[in-house]
DNA sequence: TAAATAATTAATTAATTTAAGTAATTGAAA
DNA sequence: TTTCAATTACTTAAATTAATTAATTATTTA
């Protein structure tokens, strides 16, 4: 079933134009309508009709007169982005974290509700639920229209039928998550791989914006990426594109969960690092901070070693050095590859700073082809702990501010 | 200078629906006009104008009438292949080659010519110019109009501006060779990367056809690969994407030419092959077909393994599975990140069949994650030796069968 | 000859652009 | 301080484009 051919028609055509006012309202607002023509190219006719439009909508409000230079003041529009609320929610195998937030992308309430072990379906999605339900609260309070929910699900998910088809965390398959929120709460919603949303949060709110080819990549207990190729996310037909994790560095590398040999994940995810200096501690290394931690402990993580590291634990210090080394090579194949402009970094690693970027950048600069590798910028995302959720959320304003079909 | 966003017109919708029906003649004809309604849900007197001005342009012709199904016949259109002329030019660092075809991608001519080690940027063009004038003599003569001449060159080409600005393999930077052969040709000139040029030629003519995310391989003295993403080639900001001989896969690898260690290319580019062969003939490895080759020989070439192994000798068929499966994983990286629907594999490899093609499938198959590599079909070009040339030709027809803006 | 399908013509409609205003503001001369 | 030309912002009205809808003509089958 191939879709069918795009063709134009009027309806077409003005909601292509109502989308691209709309967007240069949100990115270049407060903006006049005079302005707005300048930049699009439409005539200022055209401009004020779908105004017009915008204005009876409620999605746009007039907001102050700008500056005359020289003639009549222009009148300033703007998202009227407090005045709608959104709902984002990631759903781990951990936990669910639900975040209320409105078009400007400001947050007002957010859930965190812990998943218990080996839930079946069912509970599982009647958590997602009630985290839903808890924020939902608080937008109605406000009188905010509740415009959709944005679902961030790790593992595989048909963002187009909005089914988690695979959770492996959970041990879940086919749970059509997109139309049993939907008939929960009366809205719509969009479901999408974690990472995934997390790029487009990064496209929206954080280090991905205006730039049209970038890659988010998100390392924690496992590595993903969420590819942006000309503004738009890289699905794959099976909707898999973007496993960075399991990319294979290391040809006689050791056996990986997936059943590849040497993937990156097995050499620079949180376990993979952790259990390396594990085995270093157990074969005699020192290490001043981190010694006391017994054979069998728990205490040994991806925490415990940035800290070590941050007090000059020269052991630590070196172990996250590596990891900087390993994801670097990963990232300078990702360069040669897609020759993104950005590579945003997120997940535990980077609140490891400097420790692991340096010798991650250096990395690149040194194995990535010249090109590519000057014209990259490698930066942390500013999002923070929330990412995945703020990703979850602008699913749906993307989906808003997209051309209407 | 970020591009203007992109806003709908008349003029933009009509090219729109101008182009989707003459792709729909192209790739669905001979058809009629009620059927191209259909197809494109376009209305049947739209069809019929735009259908109007494409016969008066002389692009689409009538041809016979169709079968009635208990009415009036159709009228079958199909694009007048026949009678317009292109030319596509392979600008290699040892040879040129340039192909004269009509729109059906039917060649009429070709022409190859030796370059000379270390020419000047003059001298090169000077080559590239004589071989187009000597298949265009042919299109001459034939009374096609000329519609244009595509390049597919080695190295970083910004397609954009038409400009080779890096051919390493010749030593040359900021050739404006589009420009160049616009001057003396006077019809419109496409330039793009030759790996990349072959990946429409594939989406045109070849196993590419009607799929949307494929990625075309060559494996010659180097490997490069074209992404196909959603119809649409990746470039990337410097328009390096693609250099998937340069990904590591191995950390502890060799020092690469491009300053890297451990690429792809080091294992499963020709050259490397041949060097791992030569390596373990003069470590005392014993070939039936091979051992004559004496120790500082040239003769021990990837087209002699290739015979070797033909003629059923071990050694020649070991060394060619090890680069199958070198190549499996590269692919295997490609398949996880991407995604992609097919992999379409070209050059030096792909001659060797089997003996290559078998461990590389298989590679992929252990590798890479079971979900897209279940999706994804691995398979050689049919397209040949010309390759890159009919690649360069389809610049040429894909602009002309593009909206025009 | 009736029914069905293909293609065209005529009339209508949607949404743009062009042209021509009105509104508001600056700035400089009176 | 007043007045008015120049400038900029926005709106309205008419013209234009290219679609759609409705009606018609042209074939062809049964």
């Amino acid at each position: 079933m191939s879709r069918s051919i795009p063709t134009g028609s009027f309806q077409w055509m003005k909601s292509i134009n109502k989308s691209a006012i709309l967007n240069v309202i949100r990115l270049q607002g407060p903006i006049s309508r005079a302005e707005i023509a300048k930049v699009t190219k439409l005539t200022s006719p055209t401009v004020t009709n779908i105004v017009a439009e915008l204005l009876e909508s409620g999605l746009v409000v007039e907001s102050d007169r700008g500056v005359s230079t020289g003639g009549r003041k222009p009148i300033l529009l703007k998202i009227n982005g407090s005045a709608f609320g959104v709902i984002g929610v990631y759903a781990g195998a951990r936990k669910v974290e639900a975040l209320a937030a409105d078009l400007d992308g400001n947050t007002s309430d957010e859930t965190h509700l812990p998943v218990p072990p080996r839930p079946t379906a069912e509970q599982f999605v009647s958590i997602v639920k009630e985290a839903v339900r808890q924020v939902a609260e608080k937008i109605q309070n406000k009188n905010q229209p509740l415009l959709g929910i944005g679902v961030g699900m790790h593992g595989l998910v048909d963002p187009v039928q909005g089914v988690s088809i695979y959770a492996p965390n959970l041990y879940l398959r086919d749970i059509p998550i997109g139309s049993m929120l939907e008939e929960e709460f009366g809205v719509p919603v969009e479901v999408e791989n974690d990472v995934r949303a997390l790029a487009m949060g990064e496209s929206w709110f954080g280090q991905g914006q205006g730039i049209d080819d970038f890659v988010s990549v998100h390392v924690g207990t496992g590595v993903g990426a969420g590819i942006v190729f000309d503004g738009r996310l890289v699905h794959g037909p099976s909707f898999t594109a973007g496993e960075l994790g399991h990319i294979t560095i290391d040809i006689h590398g050791p056996l990986c969960s997936c059943g590849n040999y040497g993937c990156l994940e097995a050499f620079a995810a949180a376990p993979a690092m952790v259990k390396r200096a594990r085995e270093r501690l157990r074969a005699g290394a020192s290490s001043s901070f981190l010694d006391w931690i017994g054979d069998a402990s728990d205490s040994l993580t991806g925490e415990a070693i940035f800290e070590a590291a941050r007090q000059g634990d020269a052991f630590a210090i070196k172990v996250l050095e590596e990891t900087g080394r390993y994801l670097g090579i990963g990232l300078s194949n990702l360069v040669n590859l897609f020759n993104p402009r950005k590579i945003i970094l997120s997940g535990g690693v980077v609140a490891a700073g400097a420790f692991v970027l340096g010798p991650l950048k250096q990395t690149v600069r040194e194995r990535a082809l010249s090109t590519p590798a000057a014209d990259v910028s490698i930066v942390p995302s500013t999002l923070g702990e929330k990412g995945r959720a703020i990703g979850a959320f602008t699913l749906v304003m993307q989906k808003l501010f997209q051309p209407q079909p």
